[in-house]
DNA sequence: GTGGGCCTCTACCTTTCGATAGAGGGAAGG
DNA sequence: CCTTCCCTCTATCGAAAGGTAGAGGCCCAC
């Protein structure tokens, strides 16, 4: 079991030392891979890639900075070969379509085998993509129902922040009616009669994320 | 690095294949560590305790059946020298407090390095516990803050699962008022000025879990 | 048994929310 | 140019939510 004369150059990158070592420490055992560096957000990933420039890039969505879809964007827009793993825990189908949009080659979950990773990572090597059939089938539910606005997803937003429609009337300097206008459309688009549904509905879809303390 | 005579024998339980993984492949390294089993659900997790009757328990806090915490219940019940680390991303001050107190001897969270992994794992071995500063303060801010009694716990979920007062109301065949009441209790305890806000509080906090799906 | 939670109920009132229906302006695209 | 979409606003209305202030029954602990 000697070095391989050409493994594929991976950087990981996810905000959880631990599941980075661990996977480090799984993939390292193969011959065939290499890992070249880890990071610990979003920033740091696209320093990272710059930097080294891996055949592959394993990139969970949750970072402290920047979500895991600004990285993608940000480094497809340098480097249009890049070859990006979405590697989380994350299924919402809104995030599926986010990531796959920004290019990544492959969404997989952490429950998957280190079999059917190490296969993922070979074929995106190889220039395919992959993408299994349950978070397929995630993905055709977003593509199913309606998208939102930008302004709706602000509302939204706010929504979830526990602002009322008085309140978010003034933090974007608009009148409540129009708040409500914005708030009967989103109602409707996420299939939900009020907006206590509405928040439970944005965070399994990942349209929006909860912010920490 | 031969085979230690009396390697600390460890079960792993997540949800997670991968991180299961990447975590014997971590802790198999050590030859002060022997994982001799595996959990990917809660039911798995109390079998394989009993079976095995490990040193340590590494376990995860989200199963697809029972919580975390009633495993560690359900075990330390059977088995009062368990010793379990919670070993987790869930940050909530209530999962925390739930953990400790159904008897869990240490609480980290997975981003964490191996070396405090490790050396956590050699202190419950020994009989000592495991509460990081940063856990520790989390848990203080629960202690800090009033306490819902069961009833409200039962309203509460049946907001996060986006129920109206009225159907609330049918639900556990009471009046709307009584509703009311159990709500105006919620909300002053949680300190928010509506439902929504007590959504968001209530999943943060880890006071409820959201359904799948 | 007395006090204190807890659960239940009632009543009243204000505010907020959500539904509905319309309309005007601006930007993008055929 | 015309259509379409988005954002904005107005107006009205009923339904739901939230605040306040009680009160009775139950069980447990002191």
């Amino acid at each position: 079991m000697g070095a391989n004369k050409n493994p594929i150059r991976i950087v990981i990158a996810d905000d959880q030392h631990l599941v980075r070592q661990g996977f480090r420490s799984m993939l390292e055992r193969l011959p065939s891979m290499e890992i070249v560096a880890e990071a610990s957000t979003g920033k740091e990933a696209i320093e990272q890639y710059s930097q080294h420039r891996p055949d592959i890039l394993l990139l969970d969505l949750r970072f402290p900075d920047v979500c895991g879809v600004e990285v993608i964007r940000a480094i497809r827009e340098q480097f249009l070969i890049a070859r990006i793993i979405v590697l989380t825990t994350y299924d919402g189908d809104e995030e599926i379509y986010q990531s796959l949009q920004a290019g990544a080659k492959a969404y997989l979950l952490k429950d998957v085998t280190l079999e059917a990773l190490v296969e993922c990572i070979e074929k995106v090597h190889q220039g395919q993509t992959c993408v299994p059939p349950l978070v397929a089938a995630k993905l055709a539910e977003r593509t199913a129902s309606p998208e939102l606005t930008e302004r709706e997803l602000d509302v939204l937003r706010r929504i979830v922040a526990g602002r009322s429609n008085k309140e978010i009337a003034t933090d974007f300097n608009i009148t409540e009616g129009t708040v409500k206008t914005h708030v009967n459309h989103i109602l409707e688009k996420l299939g939900v009669h009020d907006r206590t549904q509405a928040v439970t509905t944005a965070l399994k879809r990942g349209l929006v994320r909860m912010d920490n303390a």
